[in-house]
DNA sequence: CGATGTCTGGCATTCAGTGCCAGAGTAGGG
DNA sequence: CCCTACTCTGGCACTGAATGCCAGACATCG
C-alpha cells in the first residue's frame, strides 16, 4: 500500500463516523465498521489501535504536526505558541466533514468527550513543554502553564462556537482576536519589570517593579500610550 | 446499609489501589478485586460503574461537593471559584492515603491520565458556569473561560508539585500565592475600564479604554500606586 | 528462484460491562 | 405475627472491545 494515512485510512473514517452518527456510537460495533469498509475487524484494531481511536485519527496526525512546527518555529516562544493554535483551529476548519458531526458524537457521548479533553489536554502540555524550554527548560512555571491553559481556553471558545455552526464566516476573525487578547494577558507574566506594552485598540498593561517611582512610571506610561495612541 | 458511601466503599479503593500498585493496572482484574474484598464482581460494577471509577470513586463525591458549595456561596463569583479551588485542593491533600498512589498510577497509565483531566475538565466546566451565570447568565464568555481556565491551571501546578512530595510543608502557602496571582490576572478581565488594582509585592496593572487621555491616565496610576505602595 | 519483511485476515481468548433473575434482609402496615 | 413492598446483593449468561497467535498474500532484493 502506498499511503497508510491516506485514502483508505480516511474513507474508513468516514465511513464509522457515518454509522456512528446514523445508528448511534454505542450500538455500532467494530465487525459493523468492518462489514461496511470491507477491511477486517483485526486490520481496524491494527490500524487504529481501538473504536474510539477511529473517531479521532486524523486528529492525532494533527496534533504530530502541531508539535513538529513548534519545534521548528523560529519566531518567539508566545508567537510560535500562538501560531501552533492557530494551526489547530485550522485542522478542524477545514476538514468539517469530520469534525462536525464528531462534535455532535462527542457532545451527546461522556466517553468521547473525555477522549476530547485529552486531546486538548494534551495540546496545553506541549504548549507548556514548549514555553517552558524557551524561557529557561526546566518544569514550566506557573506562568507558563496559566498562559497555554489560557491560549487552549481562547482557542477551544472559539472552536466551540463554530463548531456549532460551521457556515460562520467570521470565525477566523474572532479566533484573531482571541488570540490577541491572550497574548495581551500573557505579556506581563513574562516580560521583565518596566515594559509597557499596548492592546491594540482596548487596553494597556503596565507593568513594572514595586519600588518603582511613580513620577517616573507616570512618565513612561504616558510616553508608551503617545507612542501607540 | 447504613453508609453507602462508608466504610465498606472506602475499603474496596484502598484495596483496588493496593492491588493496582502491587500488580500493575491492567493486570488487575475486576475478579482479582472482588475476590480480595469479598464482595462480588456484579456488585463491585453497581457500586463503582467502571474499573477506573473504583479509582477515582472518592473524586466524584468531592466534585458533587464543591459545586454545592459555590451554588451556595454567598461570595463574588470570583472568590466563591478561587474558594472552591481551594476545596478542591484540600480534598488532595487530606487524603494522601489514596490520591498519592493515585497520582503515580495516573502518570504511568494514558488512559488514568485521561480520566484525571476528564474530571479537571469538569472542574473548569463547573467554574465556568458559575462564572457565567454570575456575570449575567447565558454561555460562558471567552473571558469567563479564560479565567477558569486559569484557575484550573494554577491548582494543577501547585497539585502536582505537593503529589511529587506530599511531606512538603509549603504546599498551601503556594496554592494560596497562585491563586493570588490568578485574582490578579482575571480582574482586569472583569474589572470596568477605569479600574485600577495592584498584586501586592509586584505588579501593578493598569486597565482603560483606548481613548482616555495620557495626563489624566498618568494621574490615576500615580495615585493608585502611592496609596498601595 | 528463494529469502526476507510487511500487511492482512481468521481464530481463540481475556476481560470489562450489562441485563436478568433469584435470594436475603429490612421496614411498614394490617 | 404475617404478608407485602422495597432494596441490596450475588450468580449466570451474554455482548463486544481488545490482544496474541498463526497462516496466507504480496512486494522487494539478492
Amino acid at each position: 500500500m502506498v499511503e497508510r494515512n491516506g485514502g483508505g485510512t480516511r474513507a474508513v473514517v468516514l465511513a464509522a463516523v457515518r454509522l456512528f452518527t446514523e445508528a448511534g456510537y454505542d450500538a455500532t460495533t467494530m465487525a459493523g465498521i468492518a462489514e461496511a469498509t470491507g477491511v477486517s475487524r483485526r486490520s481496524l484494531f491494527r490500524r487504529f489501535g481501538s473504536k474510539e481511536d477511529v473517531l479521532f485519527a486524523e486528529h492525532d496526525e494533527l496534533f504530530e504536526t502541531v508539535v513538529r512546527y513548534m519545534e521548528a518555529s523560529p519566531e518567539s516562544p508566545t508567537d510560535s505558541v500562538l501560531a501552533a493554535a492557530r494551526l489547530v483551529f485550522q485542522g478542524y476548519v477545514r476538514d468539517p466533514e469530520i469534525t462536525v458531526p464528531r462534535y455532535r458524537l462527542v457532545r451527546a457521548h461522556p466517553r468521547l468527550r473525555d477522549r476530547e479533553v485529552a486531546m486538548t489536554a494534551r495540546y496545553q502540555a506541549a504548549f507548556s513543554r514548549h514555553l517552558a524550554e524557551a524561557t529557561g527548560g526546566g518544569r514550566p512555571s506557573l506562568e507558563v502553564e496559566v498562559v497555554a491553559s489560557a491560549v487552549i481556553a481562547a482557542h477551544n471558545h472559539v472552536l466551540r462556537g463554530w463548531l456549532r455552526d460551521p457556515d460562520d464566516e467570521g470565525a477566523w476573525r474572532r479566533f484573531d482576536e482571541a488570540m490577541e487578547r491572550v497574548r495581551a494577558l500573557a505579556a506581563p507574566l513574562f516580560e521583565e519589570p518596566g515594559e509597557v506594552t499596548s492592546d491594540r485598540d482596548r487596553i494597556v498593561v503596565a507593568v513594572y517593579p514595586g519600588g518603582t517611582d511613580p513620577a517616573e512610571l507616570a512618565r513612561r506610561v504616558t510616553e508608551a500610550v503617545r507612542e501607540r495612541g
